[in-house]
DNA sequence: CTGTTAGCGCCTTCAA
DNA sequence: TTGAAGGCGCTAACAG
């Protein structure tokens, strides 16, 4: 009667109870628990355990997360932070997560506003989970500070981060030269820069090296060459519109953009304007959206690969979880110049 | 001594409690409670209220959602299942949910293998955390067998789901007969259709109608006009490349496809296969994809608007959390088709 | 108005 | 090998 009639909130069908099972099998909730967690090697006889199975199966219990978090002080969740699902690319990123976290832990995502890292309200709301790691999509130095020593996490796609985080980038300093090159060695001499207007530090990285490497290869960018936007085909075609007339009486002839999706609003715009590409403007991106091999032109691109980016940032919160250290902290993985019809004159595309 | 120095699981930085709180503000932990939760109006004095939430702030304490969880016996959690997020259409129903649910639940999201509903397991894990509800996309049969009816649940883009189960679905029908009307209209007699291998009631619905509406538009669809690939660019182009030799023959010269990702398969096979769209080949989507617009040719496709739906499931959710019956129960947005370069001959893309 | 108390469901010593 | 018991942090009843 102390526990096993009491309604408690009445509403539910009353959830199934490790108390249940243990009287159901006969034994005590420790047994249960033991069992319910594969921890019965040599603690549990053969027949007990065979009974609790039974009755689990039985009654259809499921251990409660929640009572076992509370118990335990942490979950089994990993929760993934991420600024920017509408980007085809995440998708490819969580595979590879979800690839090496598989079973043992539960991958849930967080999803805040397009490139911007979760406001300290809602990273208390994450906390308030008490999950077992964190992985961070482009993190910003205000979240990592509000959390960072507190539990295991890895960013991912940070670069320029405090190198005693464990992280895993992308060379997109690499792919942004290479860009600048292909440009260069394709005889362009004025180029542009369409950026993203998001905050995220990948995207600085990617201007920079691009500017960087075009003025070391003797191409022209002009400071009123580089244009921003959102991450988004409709701004950015907006905004190039907007540029271009200006772009086009400076003589540029090449444009780099921070993703693909701004490549894609620029051909979108280009278009519209009667603008021939590549012949009379080269267009880059960033990223390799699976889109990007069957627009026309298709685009040139620096593919990143982001399976691997997820995969290998979840081995190191495992190394984490297991109480190691990653080994190395943080790994840049290579990216590399895909080159399309979007910059090369004599191609069909 | 009783609870104030016991180090417990030692590891973490001992985290604040509302007991911590309690003593530091010289109050009880029920008034803690009260306080932090906003539930204080007319049960807490102005001076206790006071001193409560200046310990708050000085000791950087938050309401623990597990302990919360546990003793209310539901979490704020809400669990979006998201069975294909590297759709770009699913941001956008993300944004609509996230819209409606804003601060008062928590939104996370649950992926799953492409196009599949949770397994058994991951629904239990699922259900582990207590949910106070769930948002699921596209959800299998077996699936809401599982958990219906245990809570408050809300489907979306499942056509054909039980009428007692909140949903909100997009008219995929009226779009896929808009499609078959528009091929009639250019004057094709003979047709495909490229459909999705993955087993969502959607896709079924979205083939049928097609099929459907082309008999009575007098558009010959044979049985060996119907292909299948995953919803992914690449495989599309592959399932086209190969089929595409017998339906030409067969005399077929427009292409229903499931999803835009099937149409830019299509694009790209075609332009290695020398294969001229829309002049000998009329080619159709369905999303409305952001890249849609700008691929060349553009892609004619069904517009839904996803966005609306993440609203309205939202919404029904909450009436749910609320205690309330949605009214309606189910709803069906509309949808739209978009007509472009595709299936144009006559025009530029 | 405020504090005390009794669990929520589970896991983990500690004895037996 | 097993059971009893305490406590994780919080909230809802119930006394004061």
């Amino acid at each position: 009667m102390k526990n096993g009639e009491k309604s408690g909130n009445s509403r539910a069908p009353r959830r199934v109870t490790a108390a249940m099972v243990a009287e159901h099998a006969g034994v005590s909730t420790a047994t249960v628990s033991l069992v319910a967690n594969g921890k019965s090697a040599g603690r549990v006889s053969a027949a007990n355990e065979q009974r609790v199975r039974e009755s689990i199966r039985e009654l259809g219990y499921f251990v409660d997360s929640i009572g076992s978090s509370l118990a335990k002080g942490v979950s089994s969740l990993v929760v993934l932070v991420a600024p920017d699902i509408s980007n085809p690319f995440f998708a490819k990123v969580i595979a590879g997560v979800r690839s090496v976290l598989a079973s043992d832990y539960q991958l849930l995502l967080s999803v805040t506003d397009a490139g911007v890292s979760p406001s300290a309200s809602e990273t208390r709301k994450i906390m308030g989970l008490r999950p077992a790691g964190l992985l961070v999509h482009a993190p910003s130095q205000d979240f990592l500070e509000e959390i960072s020593s507190t539990l295991p996490l890895v960013a991912l796609d940070a670069p320029g981060i405090d190198p005693a985080i464990p992280a895993v980038n992308m060379d997109v300093a690499q792919g942004a030269r290479d860009v600048a090159a292909h440009f260069a060695a394709q005889g362009h001499t004025r180029a542009a820069y369409l950026d993203a207007s998001t905050g995220t530090e990948t995207l600085a990285v990617r201007r920079e090296a691009f500017l960087a490497a075009a003025k070391e290869y003797g191409i022209e960018v002009l400071p009123a060459s580089v244009a921003s936007s959102m991450i988004d085909v409709a701004a950015a075609s907006a905004a190039f519109s907007q540029h271009w007339p200006t772009w086009r009486e400076a003589g540029v002839t090449a444009l780099g953009c921070a993703t693909d999706n701004h490549a894609f609003g620029v051909l979108h715009a280009s278009r519209q304007l009667g603008l021939s590409i590549p012949q009379q403007l080269a267009v880059a991106g960033f990223d390799d959206l699976p889109y990007s091999a069957t627009s026309n032109p298709s685009i040139t691109t620096v593919e990143l690969n982001a399976q691997e980016v997820g995969r290998q940032a979840a081995l190191k919160l495992r190394a984490l979880l297991d109480g190691k250290s990653p080994d190395p902290l943080q790994t840049t993985l290579p990216s590399s110049l895909v080159v399309r019809g979007s910059t090369l004159e004599n191609a069909g595309g």
